[in-house]
DNA sequence: TTGACGTGTTTACAGTGTAAATGTACGGTG
DNA sequence: CACCGTACATTTACACTGTAAACACGTCAA
């Protein structure tokens, strides 16, 4: 055993902890494993971890990190799969990001999850997010470039954003019914925000929005 | 002190301890609040709680129940006050829900928070629960009933619902930024939704959606 | 008066995250 | 070779958690 540790050691047993962390953090939630059960999943003395992490919460934000690189990856390869067909290219977004979320559900809710302690904390956290944010926008982007959607793609991004992810939530908190399954219920979703985004349908302000207010 | 404790007496310390209970958990988070903190915030010992609830869990459950109720009381009092205009009053029921949820985020966390143990579990919960879900179906009901809508009402308004969470979802998590501020999103998604939604525009298939599925 | 019982408190225990002390084995220097 | 500093790992220790169990006390019926 060298007297020091080569980096590629460090982060083989970073990834090693993170690969039964996050099996752990899946099954029986982030609060119901201790870091004495990680040590022994891992063959190693409770405080062998403190030595590759801060601390506990900081084990998290690296999985959840790591959570957020495969969520890009998945968008990533929609997007790549439908180059071209800028059309389909949208709906495979989507659809990606519906699979992600309900094939492995305990990764999205805990990229998700509220009651986050202090994301900006964590450099590697915010890249991964960002990165995962900017796959979703650049889409939307090129449809309102190819003049399919009309308006702030920015906007639109985040509208298609908050209804995607307000679907995968409510279904993850067993609060969608069954009788209108999670599928129609996402392609009506599609539906409306399609419409209302089509260019030929409505004509936005350009960019200015006259502020109403919500109170 | 009477031996035997009228149900009276019994409900007001329940209350008093959910209402503290509301606060620490708004201020701290679940889990920064202990027990003993609340037994001394109540002037009692740490075990008394014990009597008025099975366990910590059942306190949770108590205070996200009453949470619902006040949510579903700030929606009832959108559709009463815009009785009559059906258009205003959708339009009212939306920005309750996000008047609520921007006013009170520490409640909408607690009510939506993912990671919830055996929400069937606590009648009360779901009892409350279903009412404030309740309220929000019934003005995309009245809206289709007068023919400004088209579609299924529920499917609709899970849509909304889905939409309008999201957002907040999303905000309250520090995922949505301040440039296109969170009023500006917020119309834009309305305008999307309500644009999709008209009868005038859309005209869905009856009832039946081919099914196509996600993957 | 004498139990029995409803109510609250005290004690106790297993388990938590992690700081501090202690061990262990290697690399460089005499 | 011996020696020591030091990077790594383990052990110990502490304050804290939720809550089960034992205990104390005050009020009722008999």
């Amino acid at each position: 055993m060298p007297k020091n540790l080569s980096s590629a050691e460090v982060d083989a047993f970073r990834a090693r902890l993170c690969a039964v962390a996050q099996k752990r953090f899946a099954k029986q939630g982030v609060d119901g494993v201790s870091m004495r059960q990680l040590a022994d999943a891992l063959g190693c003395s409770p405080m062998t971890p403190y030595r590759y992490f801060r601390n506990k919460e900081e084990i998290l934000a690296a999985v959840r990190a790591a959570a957020f690189d495969r969520f890009a990856s998945a968008l990533e390869e929609a997007a790549r799969k439908t180059r071209g067909d800028l059309r389909a290219g949208g709906q495979a977004m989507g659809e990606a990001y519906i699979r992600f979320a309900l094939g492995d559900p305990d990764a999205y809710r805990l990229m998700f999850d509220l009651s986050q302690p202090h994301p900006d904390r964590y450099p590697e956290l915010v890249r991964a997010s960002a990165r995962a944010r900017h796959m979703m926008s650049a889409a939307l982007e090129a449809l309102v470039k190819a003049g399919i959607f009309a308006g702030d793609p920015e906007l639109l991004g985040y509208v298609f954003w908050a209804t995607m992810h307000g679907l995968v939530v409510l279904h993850l908190a067993g609060k969608l019914p069954e009788k209108p399954d999670f599928p129609t219920i996402q392609q009506e979703a599609m539906r409306l925000l399609v419409a209302g985004a089509r260019s030929d349908v409505a004509a936005p302000k350009p960019q200015a929005a006259r502020q109403k207010g919500t109170s």
